[in-house]
DNA sequence: TACTTGACCGTAT
DNA sequence: CATACGGCCAAGT
């Protein structure tokens, strides 16, 4: 297992509950800017026994990556409903469950978002 | 070695 | 909303 890997791995392992990142804020957490498909790649060989909130990473869009109707997609959808991201048609509003989604509100949301 | 694939992204049109 | 384009690059053929 590698550098890259792991910092990886570490990035994903560390999304809140609650929570979404998309696969390039990933790898740009990971100190891999420009490498979101590094992390797809890698979410499709997680190492047998090891735990990680795969289901809180999506598209840059919002959307979940996984084929609609795919064993995944469902599973995803409902992991995430079941802590509370809302989920709609496979797609998750980031600016409301988005890592930094605070700081955003915080610094430019207006009142009442 | 050469070419294709893919749980991707940002910008432009 | 949808297409296109270039960037990214480990694995698989």
């Amino acid at each position: 297992m590698n550098d890259a890997q792991e910092r990886i791995y570490a990035a994903i392992a560390a999304i809140p509950p609650g929570r979404v990142a998309s696969y390039g804020a990933i790898a740009a957490r990971a100190g891999l800017p420009g490498r979101a498909r590094l992390v797809g790649r890698l979410l499709g060989e997680v190492p047998e026994g090891m735990t990680l909130p795969w289901f809180r990473v999506l598209r840059a869009s919002g959307e979940v990556a996984l084929p609609r109707g795919s064993r995944g997609f469902r599973e995803q959808c409902r992991l995430l409903k079941a802590e509370g991201v809302e989920v709609k048609n496979g797609r998750v509003p980031l600016s409301r469950f988005g890592l930094d989604a605070d700081v955003d509100r915080a610094l430019w949301g207006m009142p009442g978002f």
